[in-house]
DNA sequence: CAGAAACTTGTTACCGTTAACAAACAGACC
DNA sequence: GGTCTGTTTGTTAACGGTAACAAGTTTCTG
């Protein structure tokens, strides 16, 4: 639709010796801030004005350069606007590079909170939760110009080698387990309250004790389960059996269950995820032993699969989407502040018991 | 340490009318490229010139300009890079919301396949895998200026979007199933072959016909399995029992299996994925088939827990990580052909079958 | 040893946007 | 009517790099 004559070019049309505006290496170029101004007969910083919502805009200019922008197209280069403001819209999040469960369930929680928001997310991960990878996957992040960084699950290595990183760059971190006194704002899961719940819960069946399938024990989520369980057996009067390192999946919980089967004592196990879980299920069934009858079994995290584990597994539910939904919240929040002092917030989630077949009372 | 005197600072002493270098908004500013060059006594393209490994500087004042890039903590800006270039050493994957074991683990894989080459890697995730979403996550990423994209696991929908997308941007596309003549190049798994594979196992377990707990009938990985598994029975004379539609899920393989459990005459089941598997393991036992002894199962994906199901799971194996490292490698060598009319290659990886416990010659 | 070729280095323009300031224009008030 | 605010718009200078060209050095030739 015709609005109004375009503005002459206003430039000077004589340049230095080179006259002839070349093209730059590759790609296909878009339209750029000056040939909507151009269009629409204004100069670009009014473009800009409209694209930033700023108020001082007459209505009928503002529609003209819309109008504008739509029929060429128009979309602002990020890199441009980065480098002026120094703000990307872009957000950092620094993972563990293997296949977990919540870590990955996480991501999708703060990247479709961050689209929400406005931002886009990249990932850096890490080989090993420990100092200097950290460092250097946060340098690649600073480097891309992130605006915020969110480290998932990490061991006190990452928040530590956080806590030191040369730049400045706001932080939060999500799930691992912390002093409560971080430095930064963090998003957790209250791991020994939910240790207790699960450990309770099997005490109130009517178990003598409760024994303890563990995580690996550099891992404070890992380390904050063993602690909430040893507490209730020790408020209980119960007796707290041994534990042994493992890690988080299926093939070491396996090898705890062989060592727990064979022990005739053994009517309840509390397993640090349902991965270990599944393991420590099988080992049990390979010894004969009857899951809830013969001993219960209660996992951690509730995966999507777990209710059709052989049997259904009783578990401690958690909302990886809405931590990585949170975390994201308050780094946004972090983010806006200007530098304040402000304390920074903590926000422990509960996990709650889900209730199924793996566990029954004794007999 | 010292090194030479630095240059004066040529620049003019005096501006317009306003002097005062005032600082712009918020944020710590490092060191710049004029700073290092100051120090080294050099000129801000030659310190570039270092940066960018340019053959023609002299080895004396290659060192000089890095020992102050280092005594300053130099570090460059890839916002200005970006603008300068249009060429940001990022790279785009579009994910699908959602737990899916397979889109995950790729995603680690193209991950630090890309940090090996000097790559950041921005996610965009879709919550359906429909047409307009996709177009709106490319727009994402390319105002983020990606300098190209990786489409995890998509349906026809995904790829169509990505054609008409109207950036120039190279893509991949990684999973999924296309018709091999796609127009970017790809990286897929051989669903039909690992069908037949896994179909023929039970057949040549003595099995009289085999049948199939499906996927979702819309994505191509699904269609694929349920193709290599029809034809195989075909070829083999074998009857071929009804397909219903499925999810990737163990409830979805849990309905499926009540209505294979409830038919006597089943006594093979192929299923699209393992955690239908799970499900599909779960309703046998609930009717009281044994497994392997009355029904044979195989799954398909090789999970990493599949092997502590109860019981073990037989599975075609893929190597998730694999793929993504390839994809990676298509997706950077598409990007350094320039415009060229090669044709796009399209890889593709043959699963292979993994013998567990759950299947068995029927007696 | 002169001239050419190759190697180093510096100068200037430009990438596309926002910030700061200035100017033009309107309405309000005395 | 003139000054005084406030709104709207334009002009210029960054932001921090790279590209293109020019100019000054060497080093190689014949």
């Amino acid at each position: 639709m015709p609005t109004s004559d375009p503005a002459p070019d206003t430039e000077p049309a004589a340049q230095m010796p080179f006259a002839a505006p070349r093209p730059r290496s590759g790609k296909v170029r878009g339209s750029v801030m000056r040939d909507v101004a151009k269009l629409a007969g204004v100069s670009h910083q009014t473009v800009s004005r409209v694209i930033n919502d700023h108020p001082n805009v007459r209505a009928e200019t503002r529609e003209r350069v819309l109008a504008a922008m739509r029929s060429l197209n128009y979309r602002r280069n990020l890199a441009a606007r980065t480098l002026a403001t120094r703000e990307s819209r872009t957000l950092g999040i620094i993972g563990f590079e293997t296949t977990l469960f919540g870590p990955e369930s996480m991501l999708y929680g703060i990247e479709s909170a961050a689209r929400a928001a406005g931002y886009l997310v990249s990932v850096a991960t890490v080989r090993e939760l420990a100092h200097q990878p950290v460092l250097e996957a946060v340098d690649r992040l600073a480097q891309h110009d992130v605006d915020g960084i969110i480290a998932i699950s990490p061991k006190p290595a990452v928040t530590n080698a956080l806590t030191h990183a040369p730049t400045g760059l706001p932080c939060v971190a999500v799930g691992g387990a912390g002093s409560g006194a971080d430095p930064f704002p963090t998003v957790r899961v209250d791991n020994a309250t939910g240790a207790r719940l699960a450990t309770q819960h099997l005490l109130d069946l009517g178990h003598a004790t409760v024994h303890h399938a563990a995580g690996p024990p550099d891992w404070p989520e890992a380390q904050a389960r063993v602690d909430g369980w040893r507490d209730t057996l020790y408020a209980a009067g119960a007796v707290v059996p041994p534990v042994t390192p493992g890690w988080w999946d299926a093939a070491a919980g396996y090898e705890q269950g062989r060592r727990l089967a064979a022990d005739p004592a053994v009517t309840a196990i509390f397993c640090a995820n349902d991965r270990i879980a599944l393991g420590v299920l099988r080992a049990l069934h390979e010894a004969g032993r009857r899951v809830p009858q013969d001993v219960s079994v209660v996992g951690f995290d509730d995966m999507p699969d777990s209710g059709y584990f052989h049997p259904p597994l009783t578990t401690m539910h958690q909302d990886f989407g809405e931590l990585g939904r949170r975390a994201l919240s308050l780094l946004l929040n972090h983010m806006s502040q200007v530098d304040g002092n402000t304390p920074p917030s903590h926000v422990l989630v509960v996990p709650e018991v889900i209730l199924r077949s793996s566990t029954a009372p004794t007999r």
